[in-house]
DNA sequence: AATTCATTTGAATGATTGCGCAAATATAGT
DNA sequence: ACTATATTTGCGCAATCATTCAAATGAATT
């Protein structure tokens, strides 16, 4: 957290207490990272990804709009399951419910899931 | 897993001892789901940015190569750390390492990863 | 061959997470 | 008001995960 001066080497200058042995790349670098909170927001978002369940969630909806018992069929999993993970991507801003008498119906909050989702659908199909 | 039954009602059929509401709606969705295998697969490749250390890495390596010790100096976080979240991003396919004497330098493993963070950026700039 | 530096590894640990269960809520039909 | 159906919720637990620590490996320098 201190020290951050600016010396005449090049190389292995002490940056917060680690060692870095480019200094210049390291600055370069960090330069260009978002901040701290930005990065977190993004882990954030590709977490609503990372487990198969809420990612199924997400493909089903992106065909269609389902109601929380079609989305547990098509998911294979509890109900409960599929509800705690539905508030999940709720409040994620991943998906959107619509109510109509006793049913609950979800779709995907925007298109850029969809963008999301084709591009590493891509990225996968070619090893 | 049995009694897909193609019956003559159109809703509350039971699905996999589930009972779905629209069987026609589930039917077509899961028709158009890729197969469970994939989907876990998927996952897992979003579970290498699901995590802020892990999702910084990445970042930085987005922008220049890297040896581990500037790495941990980017990322704020010990060389162990570093070092055991590199040998998983290994694992998935998402980074790729050179040695070079005492030191190791990690770069992305293909141009893909780096449109699904711009993508994903994209995504999360409009609010 | 002994030392130093960069990195990796395995075990241990504290935190997080995904889901089952049971109870609660909401809505419609009788 | 009672019943049935659809969904949500809080609690708890087993499993997973991210990180730390200490020890091990690998490679240059002396």
């Amino acid at each position: 957290m201190r020290n951050h001066s600016n010396e005449f080497l090049m190389n292995s200058e002490d940056i917060c207490g680690i060692t870095a042995i480019d200094k210049d790349r390291v600055e370069k670098v960090e330069k260009n990272l978002p901040e701290e909170e930005r990065v977190v927001e993004m882990a954030g978002f590709f977490q609503a990804f990372s487990d198969p369940t809420r990612l199924k969630i997400i493909l089903a909806l992106a065909i269609e709009e389902l109601c929380v018992c079609d989305i547990t069929a098509v998911a294979g999993v509890s109900v409960s399951a599929i509800s705690h993970q539905l508030r999940y991507l709720r409040n994620l801003n991943v998906v959107k419910k619509r109510k109509q008498g006793k049913m609950v119906y979800y779709s995907l909050k925007d298109e850029h899931i969809r963008e999301v989702i084709r591009t590493v659908t891509e990225h996968i199909h070619e090893d």
